[in-house]
DNA sequence: AGCACGCCGACT
DNA sequence: GTCGGCGTGCTC
């Protein structure tokens, strides 16, 4: 008799084990490694993965009811990296294989939503009824009823009115409710025919580095190199090279790009050189398509994956190299469980096959950098752009002095000049808002009074187009009041410099001039981001006003000046990656101009021109900026000298969300007595103080020795778990976190 | 998670 | 006494 060892789909702390099946003889053929099975489990029926194939087992088995997939979803290797990822971020085996496996993938993606089985009013007469002897099941009802279209699945409808998938079970027993399946929809993308391309003959500086990679890549060595290149010095020419080495090797090659950057051009230059060999994942394609290419994959059909974050997991099975363009990018630090970055899994993913990890950036992360000075990484670096065109002249304008001078408008008066002198000649202009940390908002001129969501502890965002004001955490809207609602005033104001507002002031200033917004609120309809890009492209828009959304990767030669409204906003939060955003930012966007044959030029508008993110941005200097930066991060013993685990406490109650996150408090305080090397911050209400409702509360560890933090984290909350009235409030680990906003 | 089991207050 | 809600514990 053979046996299985079975992961279970269900993401909950009883279960994050191994159950144990035997084989019946009809599906023994079709058994394997990473198969997802249907198995009994209690009293019903779920889905599980085969995680091992056994001969022996200690338990009295069950048999396996059917298989759920034609392929094996995925192989040792995979499941050792998911392994891994279960022990680094804290997170359940199935979330982090869950994560690997491709989504969307087999059938359509729904969620099972509830919904009401009759009319409100049939309903409020039940919920008169239900009161008394079910007041829990009249809270959800009444809950449905207020909430029309909310479109929740039980878990967290139970969560809204406080009780358990019990009482739902039973409103559906009765009939009041019922489940209806929703498809979670996706955008298809459409394919482009590429333009075949040859390899360039590599600079000097290419030269170099193309060596040491491909020593590398024949050693067979997890090598890790970090690939510093300004803007403009041919990165993606060295990527492309490297991967031909490793085809000719006979192994596969994995190439990731942040999610923004992921354009049709990008591809293009993958696809240009090397054919149907590439398979393009990324989270606009259909769950078809991306199946597709999964399947191309995993049959050996294709042997270059190029896509974002979650295609680090790309089924290869002899993977030569992994790629990381723009690797600084937080995008590929995931938000939500398993909260893993692609950088770390990369590094390790390579460790598991012997492969060379490229990481590419023309300002690295400080982890990076760091890692290089302590040759853990290996250091390359291309410091002319191709054909020695030059770095932009880049100017500050300190705006306090604007301010003195009589100047009360957004655009500083050498801005203003240069806007017009390029509109002139034909020549485009981006102006880039860096609007991270703030965002439009709505306040009473009166009394002061912000409005703010009844549900989360933020302004709302206030959308002129549609004229209505917006959570940026839960989906609450609402119209803007014609008065305060706090003291009648009418005196109600928008703030807040939005794109909108520097579109219209350029639009004042330029009435002649083309004007285009890239930002959020532009780009919400399918396919608007590439429209004003390739219409910026062509040459139809002089202007082009956007936040972060136009400060990545993309060419344009007829660009010769970048003006940046505020460079400070991001300088303001208190948040110790601010230094090096802002400098990150700066940098990328001063990149955005001289790419063509003609010289560019930055304007930076700033109220801090002095701070030294700002200043060694203007000089293109990183060594500098991380000299100074490395020193701050060491004083404050903040990453990547320490590592940090943040945890968040939250619930409905704002008693116990405190009550627990002071016991947890107390109790790593106590482990924490008689060693110097570790600290804890906190806990403390939460910067985002509520979401959704739910209070948040937090608590940051920090030490120099990331598996200690991860055991007293671990120990500390199995201690907490002994105080049994407040077993039902949730906590997030986030095991080095990008922030601690 | 989601199912059965068993305790306990309310009501024909 | 019995009906049904709600907390608890278990799943190879």
């Amino acid at each position: 008799m053979k046996y299985v060892s079975i992961i279970v789909d269900l993401p909950v702390k009883q279960v994050n084990q191994t159950f144990s099946y035997h084989i019946p003889e009809k599906l023994e053929e079709t058994i394997g490694l990473g198969k997802k099975v249907i198995v009994p489990f209690g009293p019903r029926k779920i889905e599980g993965y085969i995680v091992e194939i056994k001969k022996q087992v200690e338990f009295e088995t069950k048999p396996i009811i059917k298989v759920a997939s034609d392929y094996s979803l995925f192989d040792q290797e995979l499941l050792e990296l998911a392994e891994w990822m279960a022990n680094y971020y804290q997170c359940y085996l199935i979330s982090a294989l869950k994560a690997i496996i491709p989504s969307g993938k087999q059938r359509v993606k729904t969620k099972r939503v509830v919904n009401l089985a009759q009319s409100d009013q049939e309903t409020n007469e039940i919920i008169s009824q239900l009161e008394k002897r079910a007041p829990k099941q009249a809270a959800v009802l009444f809950y449905l009823v207020k909430n029309p279209a909310q479109q929740l699945i039980t878990t967290n409808l139970a969560k809204k009115v406080n009780t358990s998938s019990g009482t739902i079970r039973r409103l559906f027993k009765k009939g009041l409710i019922d489940y209806n399946k929703e498809e979670v929809k996706r955008i298809p993308y459409q394919d482009t025919n590429f333009k075949k391309t040859t390899p360039l003959a590599p600079t000097p500086e290419q030269e170099v580095a193309l060596s040491e990679i491909k020593a590398a890549i024949n050693s067979q060595l997890d090598t890790t190199f970090l690939l510093k290149g300004v803007t403009g010095s041919g990165k993606t020419e060295v990527y492309l090279q490297s991967i031909s080495e490793v085809l000719s090797q006979g192994q596969e090659a994995i190439v990731l790009i942040p999610e923004i950057a992921l354009t049709p051009q990008t591809i293009a230059r993958f696809k240009g050189r090397f054919g149907k060999q590439v398979a393009v994942l990324h989270s606009q394609l259909s769950s078809g398509e991306r199946f597709d290419e999964w399947r191309r994959i995993k049959e050996g059909k294709a042997k270059i994956a190029v896509g974002a974050r979650s295609a680090i997991f790309a089924p290869f099975s002899n993977l030569g190299l992994i790629v990381i363009d723009e690797e600084h990018e937080t995008t590929y630090k995931q938000e939500d469980h398993p909260k893993y970055h692609a950088r770390e899994v990369a590094v390790k993913r390579a460790k598991l096959n012997q492969a060379v990890t490229i990481l590419g950036t023309a300002t690295p992360s400080l982890e990076s950098y760091y890692r290089a000075q302590k040759e853990e990484y290996k250091l390359l670096e291309l410091s002319k752009r191709i054909e020695d065109r030059p770095l932009p002249k880049v100017e500050l304008v300190d705006m306090r002095q604007e301010l003195e001078a009589g100047n009360k408008q957004m655009l500083s008066r050498s801005l203003e000049k240069e806007i017009k002198a390029r509109l002139e000649v034909d020549e485009q202009v981006i102006i880039f808002l860096n609007r991270r940390g703030f965002s439009t908002f709505v306040q009473c001129r009166k009394c002061g009074y912000v409005m703010e969501c009844d549900e989360c502890d933020v302004s709302l965002t206030y959308f002129s187009q549609s004229q209505i004001l917006k959570c940026n955490y839960c989906d609450f809207t609402t119209k803007i009041p014609e008065e305060c609602p706090d003291c009648g005033s009418s005196y109600i104001k928008y703030f807040g410099v939005g794109t909108e507002k520097v579109e219209r002031a350029l639009q004042e200033i330029f009435p002649e001039a083309n004007i285009a917004r890239m930002d959020r609120d532009t780009t919400t309809k399918k396919g608007a981001y590439q429209r004003i890009l390739s219409s910026f492209s062509a040459g139809e828009i002089d202007i082009l006003v956007g936040t972060q959304m136009i400060a990545k990767g993309h060419d344009y030669p007829n660009v010769t000046l970048v003006g940046v409204i505020t460079a400070d906003t991001a300088l303001n939060l208190p948040d110790f990656r601010a230094s090096e955003r802002t400098f990150q930012l700066l940098a990328q966007v001063a990149g955005r101009t001289g790419r063509g044959a003609k010289a560019g030029q930055v304007i930076i508008q700033s109220y801090t021109p002095e701070h030294y993110s700002i200043q060694q941005a203007k000089e293109h200097d990183y060594q500098s900026f991380y000299e100074q930066e490395i020193i701050f991060r060491e004083e404050m013993e903040y990453p990547p000298v320490t590592h940090l685990i943040n945890i968040i406490v939250s619930d409905k109650s704002e008693d116990k969300t405190i009550k627990v996150a002071q016991r947890l408090g107390e109790i790593i305080n106590a482990k924490l007595k008689d060693t110097a090397d570790k600290q804890l911050l906190g806990p403390v209400q939460a910067p985002l103080s509520k979401i959704r409702g739910e209070y948040r509360w937090q608590l940051l560890l920090k030490g120099r020795n990331l598996e200690e933090l991860r055991q007293l984290n671990q120990m500390s909350l199995q201690e907490l778990e002994e105080v049994k009235e407040l077993k039902s409030v949730k906590i997030s680990i986030d095991i080095d976190p990008i922030g601690v906003l």
